[in-house]
This record gives C-alpha cells, sequence and structure tokens, in this order.
DNA sequence: GAGTGGTCTAGACCACTAA
DNA sequence: TAGTGGTCTAGACCACTCC
C-alpha cells in the first residue's frame, strides 16, 4: 500500500477505498471490511474511519446498513433515449411512459400543481420574457411501478396558454404540443440544456435521494415559428440512475 | 428555526445550511459564521460542526480555506452546444474549440496517449464489437487559458482505422471524420451518450476536482452508413462547471 | 449478547491568515 | 498573536441485525 507519505490519513482511505473499486476489487454489492478492521489495518482510531467512511457514503461510492454492514453502491443506470427528427407522428411525444414501458414497468404520473405563477428569473430566461411574467406552471411526479423517477414542471406565458383550461384535461407533452397549436404556437424548434445540481429539498424527498447527491436537470424549449418560446419544461432526475442518450442523422444532402 | 425534533444534530445542521443557500440567504461567495459560532448557535459540540462541514464540503456546496473560513461554492457554469443537424460545411468539427473562442478562451490540446489497445467492455459495447477487439486509443488533454477543462479519448477499432498513421499528424475531430471518410467509413449517423458518474483518479487530477465530486461523460459514437460504428470519442468534464445544450428542428415535411 | 454502523463529546494539535 | 479551518484521539452511547 504505497501512498504519499504527507497525505492525510482520513484522505488516503478514502482514496485507497475509491482505487479498489475501480479496480474492481471491490465490485457493487461487495460488503466492506467492519470499521474496527478497517482501524486495524492503517493503525487510526476508529473515528477517523468513521469520518472517511462518511465521506465516501456523500459522494455517492457506497452505503451504509445499521448492524449489517457497508456496501459498494451499485451504478446500474436507465437510459432515456432522443432521437432527433422524432419519429414521425409521434413527435416529441410520452418519451418518459415509452422508456418506462421498454424496461418493463408501469409509468405513471400524478399532477401536483397547476396554477398561474410569476416566472422565475431562471425560467424567465428560457422562456425570453422578463423575471415576474406571468406563466402556467404544471408539475407533475412520475413515477415507474411505484417507484419515483422524475419530477417534471412545464411553464407556459400565460400570453401563449391564453387561459388556464389549456391544462384540462392533464395530459403529456404530446397533446399539449398539439393544443398549442390550435392557439397558432405550434413548437417547431427545440432546445435542451443539461446540467447538473444538488437536489432542493422538495425533489430530493420525491426521488428519495440523498440531499447530498446530483441530480441531472433536463430543461426543453420549444420555439414557434414565430421565433417565440412557447413552453419551458424542466425535468429532474437521480443523476446516477439515469443516462440520457441523443440520437441523429447527418443531413443527406450534405 | 423549527425543525423535525427528532433528527439528528449534523443532518439538521446540513439541511439548515442548505436550505439557506437555496433561499438565497447565502450566496455563492458569501462566508459562513465560523465554527464556533455554528456551535454556539445549536448548542453542539465544535467537532459535530465540522463532520456537517465536511459533509456539505463532499457534495459540493461548500469550500473551506484554511485561516480564512468557508464559502458557498459558485455555480457559474460554461455552455457546450451541439446544433442538429450540424452547420453544413463545419460538420461535428471542433465544438471544442468553437466553444472556448466564445468564452473568450484559448483552446489547447495536448496528445497525452496514441496507441493500439484491447478494447475495453464499455468501449467494446460502444463499438459493437468483442471486448479486447484491438483498437486505436487517442487520449487528449483539452485545456482553455492554461485551465484544464476536458479530458478526451476517442477510440477507432482498428478493422477501420486501417493504420495507426490515420492519428497523425494530430488533429481534431473534423479532420479525423473527414480520414476514415477517405477510407470508405464516413460517419452518417451519431450517438451521443451523456452519465454521471464520480471520476477515476486520474481525470481527477487533470480536471482538479475532488474526487468526491461529479464529472459529465458524454460518450459519441459515429456510425458509416453501412451500420458499422466506426469511433466511440469519450469526453470527461467538471459536472458543476458544465450544461450541455442540444438544439434541433422539427422536420418541416411533417 | 456480540457485532455492526452512526452520532456525539471534549478535548489536542497543526496549518494557515490577517492584523 | 489571535482566530480560523482541518485532522485526530479515546472514549461514550444508541439503533439495528443476526445468532
Amino acid at each position: 500500500m504505497k501512498f504519499a507519505e504527507d497525505e492525510v490519513f482520513y484522505r488516503r482511505i478514502v482514496d485507497d477505498i475509491r482505487a479498489k473499486i475501480q479496480r474492481g476489487d471491490l465490485k457493487p454489492g461487495d460488503k466492506l471490511p467492519s470499521f474496527a478492521e478497517i482501524a486495524k489495518e492503517y493503525e487510526v482510531s476508529s473515528t477517523v474511519i468513521k469520518n472517511a467512511v462518511q465521506a465516501l457514503k456523500t459522494s455517492g461510492d457506497i452505503y451504509g446498513r445499521q448492524g449489517k454492514g457497508t456496501f459498494v453502491s451499485s451504478r446500474k443506470k436507465a437510459q432515456r433515449v432522443r432521437r432527433i427528427p422524432f419519429d414521425r407522428g409521434k413527435s416529441t411525444g410520452s418519451t418518459f411512459a415509452q422508456e418506462m414501458e421498454k424496461l418493463g414497468l408501469e409509468p405513471s404520473a400524478r399532477l401536483v400543481k397547476c396554477e398561474v405563477e410569476p416566472a422565475s428569473p431562471e425560467i424567465a430566461d428560457h422562456l425570453g420574457v422578463p423575471a415576474g411574467t406571468e406563466v402556467l406552471v404544471r408539475q407533475r411526479h412520475m413515477s415507474a411501478s411505484g417507484r419515483p423517477v422524475q419530477l417534471a414542471t412545464s411553464h407556459i406565458p400565460m400570453t401563449v396558454a391564453g387561459s388556464i383550461d389549456i391544462a384540462f384535461p392533464d395530459v403529456g407533452p404530446t397533446e399539449m404540443y398539439r393544443r398549442l397549436g390550435e392557439r397558432g404556437h405550434r413548437p417547431v424548434r427545440f432546445t435542451e440544456e443539461i446540467t447538473i445540481r444538488r437536489p432542493l429539498q422538495e425533489e430530493a424527498e420525491f426521488l428519495g435521494v440523498d440531499g447530498g447527491l446530483p441530480v441531472i436537470v433536463v430543461t426543453r424549449t420549444g420555439i414557434d415559428a414565430q421565433g417565440t418560446n412557447v413552453e419551458a419544461t424542466v425535468n429532474v432526475l437521480d443523476a446516477y440512475a439515469w443516462s440520457l442518450v441523443y440520437e441523429w442523422e447527418e443531413s443527406q444532402d450534405d
């Protein structure tokens, strides 16, 4: 175990265990030695081990179960695929439902909010309107076979939506885009911005992830033929449980 | 300060400080109260504060400077934009250089590896070949105005590359795709897979991020007209410093 | 009841910063 | 030199699991 001699104990232990996981000496699901054993191995007090282990927990490498032991986290990921251009007819549709069914899970969504609010600075930026502009906000909690997977919040400027009626009956993005089309605001250009951050308290609670672990935030913006941003949808997912895939073809006339 | 009474001290402090950051009571760059002050406020030993602060550090919410204090992390992000279909002529080209110049930074790349290796299971999966197949591996460290920003590793099956000569003189992806075209393997279909994970030791070192913080891994696969996967490039970026943007238009004949 | 993880105390000592 | 963050010790006590 040759490491930099000047390195501090708990850092060395953290790096060491992480290296073992990287090399495959410790595989997902494997049990780590007990605190007492590790303490003996490194000849330090057990408190140092506890600190090192806590660091590995907050970074998501391992998890602990009282009375049982500490275990290496799994790295299984579900995929969310975007095909560009989208399959005709299906349009930007129910990606969520499709993906879930492909994984053999039963998708479900619960509307938790549907009201008119002033736009936050962040949303206003995506919609290209001044902060505080009235927008229709619809938030939904999405689950697969009972397990929470995604938090989706859609924002439509009231000047585009016309009235709150556009949101009823509750529907997915495909039908929503059709309704926008009826109002002369069919989205034809899209952007998706992907960022990583720590979850808000509410998000961490619903997704069941520790507040220290990262989430993926995908913000999709729909823009109509006149160049007006008609919708911004924010999706929040557990970063270590999902991967995103984008697929496209080079234009043939190139 | 009304919190669940049954919650454990350090957890409460972590949640509390995180909430203050979320609400904006503490803004990026702000200094937190000293350990002694926080300890007094919550009426617990200073060790508990130190543990709470360490948790917030490993999750990236704050950072500490010995002798000065602890501060709220910044959340500034640089963008990496993909336009689909790509601008004619420029093709899938030097996205990196373009983005860096747009940010007013001077891009530079350093070739750190260029050799033939057996494919790892992960890469083999992306290339659609058996693990262990010979691939040409080129790894580059990319910086902007001296600061490390990205680690790029490209993999080409030797059956496609023909010989190692394809890699010289060292070039970016645009020229690389042209050379593949000369060999009858021009990529026409692409996928990009985005995943989040902890960095490998080597990656953490180059990017200068703590091993506990997440990185974004973008794996781009190029597929030729015959359906052969001709290249897989893995890009690794600091997850909290970058955001990815995908842009596309709905096909007009829809 | 023995072993395990998890929280907490009350100190000690060091490295660094700023006045 | 005083204040700050950062590491570490040597315990204590609790919750949980397994036998």
